[in-house]
DNA sequence: CTGAAAGCGCTAACAG
DNA sequence: CTGTTAGCGCTTTCAG
């Protein structure tokens, strides 16, 4: 039993492939009756579609490719959900990948999605410590006129590529502001993977904020390139023998939010008592441990919802200017704050 | 500027295109010199080989599809990166699908993926209540000689399919004898929508598990169907309400184990001091939150690595005898059963 | 309204 | 070792 094509159903009906093609694609050119005729073999011949065979003709794969980062992220469980409630509906399917934060991953897989014919590619691309990345590529491919649109993450000082992201600078002078109200002074902050974006623009809302604050920075409590995240243990325990925590810390990483939490317990260090903590991307999780995380929260569904809307807008007009989106990101007060003040 | 292909390597080398493809490809029949000159311009010409049109000529799509029944079930993560790390370095990519435990939507993401020509399937089929399913059009594609990898769930009687699956029965029954040994006998066992494989399973496991331990069973204290997973909140609810909650309960899926645990804090129930909780499926946060939690772990990286490459086995060889896997899952225990024997 | 024919990019069989 | 030719399944002219 081989896969019906076309030409079985033409043969069926004793007509010809052309007509069946019409007649199944609902192109004028095919009667009523006929058209019926057709799509009742089809069914019964259990004919589908050869999509490879309308990619090689007209290059409408209905196929876009999402790189992502790195898959075991909970970030991706909200995003891809977002990005399929758009992409069902107008039959595009999802091409996924998992670069796991390597440049050269992100490269084969780049080349895989165009090899495949991808209509677009939703990237949130990947920079190593070195600065060494696939930006090159992207250009090439936005040459060729292949539309991508990055989330999360973008390159600086490339504004032709259109883009979705969070307001990480305003997310964590939010965070600030709120440390500062219950007066925090003492304030430290772990950031994941160095030279990626959002850990770099987080990094420089922290100082930006400190210093509109007037909250003192101390070197010590700048925790960076905390990667893999099981790191993060290893600091925080440094920082408590050396009896140098500060009152407040900000993770800026949903994964670097439960090894802290992990490590503070370890530690046997009481939050919020001894020690405030603002976790990162939201959960139902961070509303069960205890105590209940005050949590910097991302749109994140509307993240994927927006990246593929503005995709597929790309895809039907390739030369229309630039979308720019920047999302808020929003801060949920709850019980892992201290207030010095009272 | 357009996606060169393999003519324009020939012409700017004033070559045949065959002999292009050879060279590329590594077939025997090209010089070693005249190979190194058409890589080389292939590089300079940014070329990409166009996988469609191979998909079309010899039907080695190199895509796999995967039917997930609900993407933002954290399993997924997991699941995904399992298979990922498996199919990756054989340059297999992932055409993701998302049904929502919709049979219509399962049905249409398995004909998308037939038309794009994937050489195999991964599964966790849906069924519903009433027992619909798409068992139908998967055995049309076995018959088609499509290879089919059912992971998670499986259809009952359907021997001629791969598998792997994780002993929902046993891992039921460990959880049980936990709780006898710790003195329980009023055990009661939330599960999620009806119909699915493996929440029948889990249910039967009880069942039996209740038995041979001469645990009575209380229909009250069998919760089913609750689905959304929020309902667990006020199937708990009416059950304090009524004063008639067991002394244990089991959970039987990451997401339920949530909602019970923030339905117990609500009501003030203390755990484990008047109610002892199983978890089901590990993670992190079953560590993180208060009390750590007992939880019944499946080996989920390790079942989405199996259905892969057992998936690979049988693309390889369509006629090998079925494989049929069942993984052992575990229990971890921490702090969320109390010793009523003590 | 329908059929014949060409071609998308690539590979493989057949010649040379 | 290299070129020519045909064809994968489909759509799209172009004829009729």
């Amino acid at each position: 039993m081989q896969k019906p094509t076309i030409k079985d159903i033409a043969k069926a009906l004793n007509i010809s492939p052309s007509t069946v093609s019409r007649a199944l694609s609902g192109k004028p050119g095919a009667s009523e009756e006929l058209r019926r005729k057709v799509i009742d073999t089809a069914q019964e011949l259990g004919y589908m579609k050869n999509l490879s065979a309308g990619t090689l003709k007209n290059s409408k794969s209905k196929i876009i490719g999402v790189i992502a980062f790195d898959i075991r992220n909970p970030f991706f469980l909200e995003f891809l959900k977002g990005v399929e409630d758009v992409l069902f509906p107008r039959e595009y399917k999802i091409l996924l990948s998992n670069v796991d934060e390597n440049v050269d991953k992100e490269k084969t897989y780049l080349n895989w999605m165009i090899g495949h014919g991808v209509e677009g590619i939703l990237a949130s691309p990947v920079t190593e410590k070195t600065g060494k990345s696939n930006l090159r590529l992207y250009q090439d491919f936005f040459k060729m006129g292949i539309p991508i649109v990055f989330y999360d993450r973008l390159f600086y000082n490339q504004d032709q590529f259109d883009h979705v992201i969070v307001d990480n600078q305003d997310v964590i002078i939010q965070a600030l502001i709120h440390l500062k109200e219950n007066g925090h002074e003492k304030i430290g902050i772990f950031l994941s993977k160095k030279g990626i974006f959002t850990i770099e623009e987080r990094l420089k809302g922290f100082l930006k904020g400190c210093k509109l604050l007037n909250i003192p920075v101390k070197k010590e409590w700048i925790c960076e390139d905390i990667y893999p995240h099981e790191k993060a243990i290893e600091v925080l325990n440094g920082l408590k023998r050396k009896n140098n925590l500060p009152t407040a810390i900000i993770a800026t990483n949903n994964n670097l939010t439960k090894y802290i939490v992990y490590a503070v317990k370890k530690n046997n260090i009481k939050i919020p008592e001894e020690l405030s903590l603002i976790g990162f991307d939201d959960s139902l999780e961070n509303e069960l441990i205890d105590p209940p995380l005050t949590t910097i929260k991302q749109p994140i569904l509307e993240e994927g919802k927006i990246a593929a809307t503005s995709l597929l807008s790309r895809i039907e007009d390739r030369y229309a200017r630039p979308m720019r989106v920047v999302l808020k990101g929003e801060l949920i007060e709850r019980k892992s704050v201290k207030n010095l003040k009272s």
